[in-house]
DNA sequence: TCACATTTGTCCGTATGTATC
DNA sequence: AGATACATACGGACAAATGTG
């Protein structure tokens, strides 16, 4: 996989089980295996690849951990192909901040940038389908917020499906791992009604000009939308967060 | 580790090796153990935890590819705290942009966006040993190409360093699985001395208007190169690509 | 250079927990 | 409830790698 990642790794140990995975992983990048495919169990795989079971299990947890699959005990149960790596990043990034490598402020500049770029890609390329997508997020939005119930899953997917209308997958890789980890932090605060009436407001403003295609109003918007939501955060950035034990 | 993630996971069996991994890197988050410091041996962990060796295994398996330890094979080996997240997590981005089939055309505009939004914060931000790197690195390409050798490695890393020089750890993984990427791909084509030539040209102007400040001369000069970049790029657009075998 | 000790890597056999039918 | 199929976990053993004397 990463070969040659820094000159100073020297040799290159192969473990069996990293062969095994990424046999696995590169019949999923062909799509030879799908998502929703069940793989063989340990056993079987044990006796494909002609390995012990113990490689297998290894193998199958660096897969699992990497997000290519998922794996179910009991009958019928066994590994899954399913695509999560959009949330391991997200749970990485949470590491990450807790070893402070990685700062609150640095997301938070990383995700205004990235996003008036994207919306900027959006003006150009948005179809009529894209259109709609978000003006029924935030019509669902506004209904919640009109029943006095925060929107707070609605007005993440709203920046996701802005990424998605950019109509450029790197794009929407990376905002939405930033949006995973942002949902994150503010399933922890707990925004309120109001503030979501706030977000909400700002996210139809948005989606009127696109509709319109003014450029500038709708950057401006959004600029000012994300340096709101920056201040709100602001608050969390050095406090103290014990991990989640439970 | 991630406990309601989403609403839809129902209930998290908690696994042994998990619990074992957690409360290592619980120790590492309170900074009980540190960078540098060596583990107990698989044999010793599986005793102190009154687990079996192949638990340690597992959980030592999910803390390495999680960013938080490296394991050496032989006398005197072992697993050793070490902080590679960032890696990691430059290494999933990889995987999402090669599970999700980004197109090279897609991946030539973000890659032109983005790195001009990174070079706006390395004018700003930029320190004296950021500038020493860059010009490091284009003097050893520099030298490369007098001896009629291509510089492709230094070329990639410059843009690497152009995003360290921003100072915000997400622009440098962004920018970072980008440039593997598009790594892989030069190393196929397998670009001439000429070709590498004018790119390190470019980086040399780059790295003087940096240098001087001068921040529309190196937005545009950024722009200018990228866009010849991708002009180069373009016969292969369409072309069939089968990832990376090893 | 040559053992030697240490530690991870791999395999086997077995037992248990867990989910499905 | 019982049978089945699977992951999870344990213990023992040997092979391979690697630093040390």
């Amino acid at each position: 996989m990463n070969k040659q990642k820094t000159i100073f790794d020297p040799i290159k140990r192969t473990r069996t089980f990293e062969d095994v995975s990424d046999k696995i992983k590169q019949l999923i990048f062909d799509d030879v295996l799908k998502p929703g495919e069940k793989l063989p169990s340990e056993a079987q795989l044990a006796q494909q690849f002609g390995v012990g079971r113990q490689t297998v299990r290894e193998a199958l947890r660096l897969l699992e951990i990497s997000g290519f699959i998922t794996i179910h005990r009991g009958g019928s149960g066994g590994p899954i192909i399913k695509d999560t790596i959009l949330n391991r990043i997200s749970d990485l990034f949470l590491d990450a901040f807790r070893i402070k490598k990685v700062t609150l402020a640095e997301l938070t500049v990383a995700r205004l940038e990235i996003e008036k770029v994207v919306l900027n890609y959006v003006i150009d390329n948005v179809e009529e389908s894209d259109i709609i997508s978000l003006q029924k997020n935030v019509a669902e939005a506004r209904k919640k917020i009109d029943n006095k119930i925060v929107a707070t899953e609605e007005n993440i997917q709203f920046h996701t499906l802005l990424a998605q209308a950019s109509r450029n997958h790197v794009f929407f890789i990376v905002v939405e791992s930033i949006m995973a980890i942002v949902g994150d932090f503010l399933s922890r605060i707990g925004p309120d009604v109001k503030t979501s009436d706030n977000v909400v407001s700002y996210h139809e403003d948005i989606v009127k000009a696109i509709a319109e295609k003014k450029r500038t109003k709708a950057i401006n918007l959004l600029e000012q939308h994300l340096l709101e939501v920056r201040n709100r955060l602001k608050p969390f950035v050095n406090q103290k967060k014990e991990s989640n034990s439970k």
